[in-house]
DNA sequence: GTGAAGTGCAACCGATGGTTGCGCTTTGAG
DNA sequence: CTCAAAGCGCAACCATCGGTTGCACTTCAC
C-alpha cells in the first residue's frame, strides 16, 4: 500500500542519463560503452560506470566479444521496472482523485446551505 | 519523442524519502517537518531539506503559523508528476510491444520457411 | 610488430542525502 | 513576568554518486 518499491531498480531508472542510455539501447538494438558515449554529452567512463549499475539492476546483459563489450536490454526486467513507475503513478493518482472528489462534496455541501438556509 | 522530461519535477520525486513524504502529506493532509520526521527513519533536518526541494520544485506549499511551518502538497503540480512518469513508461512499454511483434513475425518468418521451403 | 581501437582501474571533484551541534523565536505553564 | 520546552534554521561535517582525467591493458588490422 505504502508504494514500496524496489528500490534498486527505480533508481536504476531514475538517472537522466541512464534513461538515455536505455532509449538509445533499446532504439539501436544494443551498444558498447564507446558507442553509447557518441551519442551522449558524458564521456565514456561515465557511461561504462552507467552500464555497470543497470547491469547490477538486471536491466541489461552484456556479451563480451574480442576487446568490445556488447550491452542489450532486458525486456522483461525494464517491463517490471515500467510497471513499478506506474504503480506509483497510480497510487498518487488515486488519491488525487479522492482528495478532488471531497473538495467538490465540501463545495456542494457549502453551495447547500447558501441555497436553502433550513435553520437561523 | 526522446522522453525529453521536466528534470526537476522527475527528480524531486524519484527520492524515496520524498516519495514517502509525498505519500504522508497526502494522507495525512499536511503537516510539519517535526511531525513528518517522526514518521520518517531521518532526522527532522533531512525531511526540512526535502521540504526545500520539494518546495523548489513547486509539489507542496508553505504556511507559517506561529512557531510551525505546516506544508500542504500542490496536488495540480503533483498530477503534472505523475503525467511525466507516466509519459516516460508509455514510451518503454511502447518500445517494448513493438520489440515484441517483430520478434514474433521473425518467428513467423523462420516458421514458414521452414515449412514450406519453395526453393533449394 | 606496431599503432589504433576498446576496455578497465584509480584518483580526483562537485552535488547531494544524511548526520550532529548550536542558537533563535514562539508557546504555554508556573 | 519568567522560564523551560517546542519548533525551526544555520553551519559543519561525512559518505555516496555522477562526472572527469590519466594511465595501463588487451585485441584487432595493416
Amino acid at each position: 500500500m505504502s508504494t514500496a518499491i524496489d528500490d534498486d531498480l527505480w533508481s536504476a531508472v531514475g538517472d537522466p542519463t541512464r534513461r538515455r542510455m536505455l532509449d538509445l539501447l533499446l532504439s539501436d538494438g544494443g551498444g558498447t560503452a564507446t558507442t553509447l558515449s557518441e551519442r551522449l554529452p558524458v564521456t565514456r567512463q561515465a557511461v561504462a560506470k552507467h552500464l555497470g549499475v543497470l547491469d547490477r539492476a538486471g536491466l541489461v546483459h552484456v556479451t563480451p566479444a574480442g576487446r568490445e563489450r556488447r550491452y542489450e536490454v532486458d525486456e522483461a526486467q525494464l517491463a517490471r521496472a515500467v510497471a513499478q513507475l506506474s504503480a506509483v503513478g497510480a497510487t498518487w493518482d488515486a488519491r488525487l482523485q479522492r482528495i478532488k472528489r471531497i473538495a467538490e462534496r465540501i463545495q456542494r455541501d457549502r453551495a447547500d446551505r447558501e441555497a436553502g438556509p433550513e435553520k437561523s
